[in-house]
RNA sequence: GGCCCCUUCGUCUAAUCGGUUAGGACACCAGCCUUUCAAGCUGGCAACAGGGGUUCGAAUCCCCUAGGGGUCACCA
C-alpha cells in the first residue's frame, strides 16, 4: 500500500467536541500504528460561523491532548495551504473544467422557487429533490441571467439518475446507495466559496489523503463526494466512519448535557491522559479487557477493524474513575504543574508562592491527590491547607463538638503536641499512642475528632502526613479555636 | 416521509471459522482493611430488542418487526 495519509477536517465554528476529539485521536493512532502521516486541513468553508478565535482553541485543545500533525496550517507541508478559505483559486479551477465538461451547471433559482418546488414535491408525494430546472441552460441563457443576477447564482453537480454508488468502508463494510437519491447538488455557493462536500473531494484527493476516518453523520454524504471524484477521474479513498457519540439520553450531544468540548473538561480538572483513555475506549475495544492504557499501547493496539458499529453513550463517571486512576499513578511533578494553576484559580497561593512555598504545595498535593477524583477537587479539598479560615462541616460538628468531654480531649491532645519534637508523622503518630494508651482512650477515638478540628472535614488524606505539613504551630492554633467552640 | 447505519448487563465493551457457566471495566450493593473514606482488597447484582427460519447446535448466518441514530442545507 502506499504511503498512508490521514487528516482530521474540523471547522472553526466552535470549540473542540469530545466527539471531534475522538475523531481526531483514532486519525492519529491509525497513523502511528501505520507509520503515515496526519494532516491537519481547516475546513472553513463557512464564510459566516468561522472564526479565528474557534481555530485557536481547536488547536489549542489538540495540542493538550497531545494529538499532533504532520502538515497543516503554520507548520506547512508539500500539500498546502490547509485552510480551505486558502484554497479557492485551485476549487475554481476544477469547477472550470467541471462546467466545460458539462458536469456541473450554474443555477439561478432562487431559495423562495426552491422552496415553493420543495413543498410542491412534499404534496404530491415526491422527495423533495432538486430536478435540475436549470440544467439545459445554452450558454446565452447563463450569460444573460449572469449578467442580470449580480452574480447570485450557485453550481451544482450533474448527478448521474441511474447507477449506484458504492463506499468502501472499512467498519462498515460496502454501503450501497442509489444515486436517483441524491439530485443536482450544490458544490458552488453563491459567495463563490466550495460547500463542505466539494471542498472535502476534492481537497481529499489533492492531499493524496488514503483514510478518511470521521464520524458517521458523514456517511449519508459521502456518495456525493464519491460521484464529485469519479466526475474528475479520482479514485475515492477508503472511508472509516466511526460511530456517534451520544448524551445518556440517546440524544446528541449538547451543552445542556454538560460538559462537551475538549476545553471544558480541562477546565474541570481532567488530565489528558485521562480524556485520551476514555476517547479511546469510548467505540473501540483493544482486546485482552485492557482497559488503563498509555497512549503507547494504545498505538500498537490499534486497528480500525476492531472500532465498533454502534453509537456510544458518553459516561461522565467513567472518565472521572480514569482521571482519579492517572491523578495517583502519574508522576507527583506532572499532577503538581497540573494543580498549580487550579489552586491559583481558588485563590489558595499566589503567583509567588508558586516557587517560595513549592515544597509545602507538592506535599499538599501528593496527599489530597489521593483522595480526590479531579484537580479541581484537589483545590477543593486543600482548602485547610492554605488557609486559617475554614468551615467545619455540621455533620463533623454534631458528631465531634457536641460530644461529652470534647474539649477536655482536645486540650489533652493540645498539650500532647506541643511536646513532640521532631513533628513528624512517625512521632506524632507515636506521641498520640501514648496519649491513647495514658488516657486510655482509643486512638479511633482521637483521631477523627483531631481530623476534625484541625481540618473541619471528617475525611481526608492520611492524618499523620496532614498533620507534618499542617505544622504544630497551626495545629495549637486550631485546637484552641475548636476548644473554644466546644465550650459555647 | 425517502435513503443509510446500528441493536450483548444501567453505561463502555469481549466472545478467532456457529459449540463459552456469555468475559472485563465503570456505576451500584455487601464484606474486609484502616485514624477517616471519596482510597485499597474481596465478593455480589446485572445483558444476547422481539419473532420467524437455516442447523445436531445460533449472541454469532438469513428474513421480518420494533426501537435508536444519521442524512436528505447556498452547515460542516
Amino acid at each position: 500500500m502506499d504511503k498512508i495519509r490521514a487528516r482530521f477536517a474540523p471547522s472553526p465554528t466552535g470549540e473542540l467536541h469530545i466527539g471531534g476529539a475522538r475523531t481526531a485521536l483514532f486519525n492519529w493512532l491509525f497513523v502511528r500504528r501505520y507509520g503515515g502521516k496526519m494532516i491537519l486541513r481547516i475546513d472553513d468553508t463557512d464564510k459566516q460561523r468561522s472564526t479565528e478565535e474557534y481555530l485557536d482553541t481547536i488547536i489549542n485543545s489538540l495540542t493538550w491532548l497531545g494529538l499532533t500533525w504532520d502538515e497543516g496550517p503554520e507548520k506547512g507541508g508539500d500539500f498546502g495551504p490547509y485552510m480551505q478559505s486558502q484554497r479557492l483559486d485551485l476549487y475554481n479551477k476544477v469547477l472550470e473544467r467541471l462546467i466545460a465538461d458539462g458536469k456541473a451547471y450554474y443555477c439561478f433559482c432562487t431559495t423562495e422557487e426552491l422552496e415553493q418546488q420543495k413543498e410542491k414535491d412534499q404534496r404530491e408525494g415526491r422527495p423533495p429533490r432538486y430536478t435540475g430546472l436549470c440544467r439545459n441552460l445554452s450558454y446565452h441563457e447563463v450569460e444573460e441571467k449572469k449578467a442580470a443576477c449580480a452574480n447570485n447564482y450557485v453550481i451544482r453537480l450533474l448527478v448521474p439518475e441511474e447507477g449506484d454508488t458504492v463506499v468502501e468502508d472499512v467498519i462498515r463494510g460496502w454501503v450501497t446507495f442509489e444515486n436517483k437519491g441524491l439530485g443536482d447538488f450544490i458544490i458552488r455557493k453563491s459567495d463563490g466559496l466550495p460547500t463542505y462536500n466539494f471542498a472535502s473531494a476534492v481537497d481529499d484527493n489533492l492531499m493524496q489523503v488514503t483514510h478518511v476516518i470521521r464520524a458517521e453523520e458523514h456517511l449519508s454524504n459521502t456518495p456525493r463526494q464519491q460521484i464529485i471524484q469519479e466526475q474528475l477521474g479520482y479514485n475515492a479513498p477508503v472511508y472509516a466512519h466511526v460511530p456517534m457519540i451520544l448524551a445518556p439520553d440517546h440524544s446528541k450531544l449538547s451543552k445542556r448535557h454538560g460538559a462537551t468540548s475538549v476545553q471544558e473538561y480541562r477546565d474541570l480538572g481532567i488530565l489528558p491522559e485521562a480524556l485520551i483513555n476514555y476517547l479511546a475506549l469510548l467505540g473501540w475495544s483493544p482486546g485482552e479487557d485492557r482497559e488503563i492504557m498509555d497512549i503507547e499501547e494504545m498505538v500498537e493496539r490499534f486497528s480500525l477493524e476492531k472500532v465498533s458499529k454502534n453509537p456510544a453513550i458518553y459516561d461522565l463517571q467513567k472518565l472521572t474513575w480514569l482521571n482519579s486512576h492517572y491523578l495517583r499513578s502519574l508522576d507527583l511533578e506532572r499532577i503538581k504543574e497540573e494543580a498549580i494553576p487550579f489552586l491559583l484559580k481558588h485563590g489558595h497561593i499566589s503567583m509567588e508562592d508558586v516557587s517560595k512555598k513549592e515544597k509545602t504545595i507538592g506535599k499538599v498535593i501528593e496527599l489530597v491527590r489521593e483522595k480526590v477524583r479531579t484537580l479541581e477537587e484537589i483545590a477543593e479539598a486543600s482548602v485547610y491547607f492554605f488557609h486559617d479560615e475554614f468551615p467545619y462541616e455540621e455533620k463533623g460538628t454534631e458528631k465531634h463538638f457536641r460530644q461529652e468531654g470534647a474539649r477536655n480531649l482536645l486540650e489533652e491532645i493540645s498539650s500532647c503536641l506541643t511536646s513532640i519534637e521532631p513533628f513528624q508523622a512517625e512521632e506524632i503518630k507515636e506521641g498520640l499512642q501514648v496519649l491513647s494508651k495514658q488516657k486510655d482512650i482509643p486512638l479511633k477515638k482521637i483521631n477523627p475528632l483531631l481530623r476534625f478540628a484541625v481540618t473541619g472535614q471528617t475525611m481526608g488524606p492520611d492524618l499523620m502526613n496532614t498533620l507534618e505539613v499542617l505544622g504544630k504551630e497551626k495545629i495549637l492554633e486550631r485546637l484552641e479555636k475548636a476548644a473554644s467552640i466546644c465550650s459555647s
